[in-house]
DNA sequence: AACAACATGTAACCGGTTACATGATTGA
DNA sequence: TCAATCATGTAACCGGTTACATGTTGTT
């Protein structure tokens, strides 16, 4: 009964309001999508699912001629959720490419270009939070507030750690091979 | 020419020094595994492959009866490993299953203690990444020990930050519903 | 007329996780 | 002798990404 990634997502979006598939992945892309990603190919096959094992519903909702479905919570879905939200979580999980490029780095230049390329893949999330500020002040809950203003002063911590230890490189800092010559 | 996600944590292991697929699991467990993570079933068969696209070379070292086989980088392993160091990085991807509880929590108890949850698994972290800065200490490259202190920063940051934005909730922050009743 | 946005879906591919299978060596 | 560690590998499974396919509606 364990819920699928994806279906941890729909399930919880659905709850706030009964939407289409497409609306999911406008929500995702304009919420939860620095942490929590979904795309077509995930949603629509996992909304199939869900509606087959009950946990959600859809009825149709075309408008004129342009076919759509909404799909709402059942109970049995809204008892997952539920169950979901009071279970331990997985531990957080990373692919972080620009550090493993500072762990290899074979020398001062490539290890402070390659922290400097990493801070500046931070400030674009930052920034692209910053405009979704908005967004979360309007909704309902505040603790998507909550989790966006976490991204953003975590992103914004991860930029000034970057750029400072690329500037401690540049300095000449650590006893580097490269110092010796 | 691209390197598999696998392949650019072998290459970059081997150019340290030559190593044997387990040896790899093992330096990947105590220094890249919280933002790089690879296990035997994706380490042993990208082996195979990178040898046969000759990008490293195998020779059997058994010690006894114990078969091992050690690997090291070719001149073309060496060019593609620097060819992707140079390259542009993938934007940071990550799942957290602990945020995404927060950002659906039905009350300030649930949202409480997730993000509670959540401190405690980045102080997990942090503690774990403090047991192994002796041995990041220990290595010819700087750089390493650097992306180990951005961890450690990074976890204890956010394990602050939860903690501080739990007790806020606690302490009946937000306008939330659970006030006007 | 053309393009962006709305809307749904499938299929191929890629690659990571887990479980399984096997066996040797070392230290308690 | 027993457990932990060293060491290599495969197969099944799971699930995400990307490309493809199709058609409507609203805007310029």
């Amino acid at each position: 009964m364990d819920l699928s990634p994806t279906a941890r997502v729909i399930l919880g979006m659905l709850r706030i309001e009964p939407l289409c598939g497409y609306e999911i992945k406008s929500l995702v892309d304009e919420s939860t999508r620095f942490f929590w990603n979904a795309g077509y190919g995930s949603i629509y096959p996992e909304l199939k699912r869900l509606a087959t094992e009950g946990l959600i519903e859809g009825t149709p909702d075309p408008a004129g001629d342009r076919r759509r479905i909404v799909f709402r919570l059942t109970g049995a879905g809204q008892a997952a959720l539920d169950q979901w939200l009071g279970s331990e979580p997985e531990p957080l999980e990373m692919r972080d490419e620009a550090l493993l490029q500072t762990f290899f780095a074979t020398g001062p230049e490539q290890a402070s270009a390659s922290l400097r390329t990493k801070a500046e893949g931070h400030a674009r999330v930052a920034e692209r939070l910053r405009e979704l500020e908005a967004k979360a002040e309007e909704m309902a809950s505040p603790y998507p507030l909550s989790t966006l203003r976490y991204g953003l002063d975590l992103h914004e911590y991860a930029r000034r750690w970057c750029e400072r230890e690329a500037d401690r490189i540049d300095q000449g800092a650590h006893g580097t091979r490269a110092e010796k010559s």
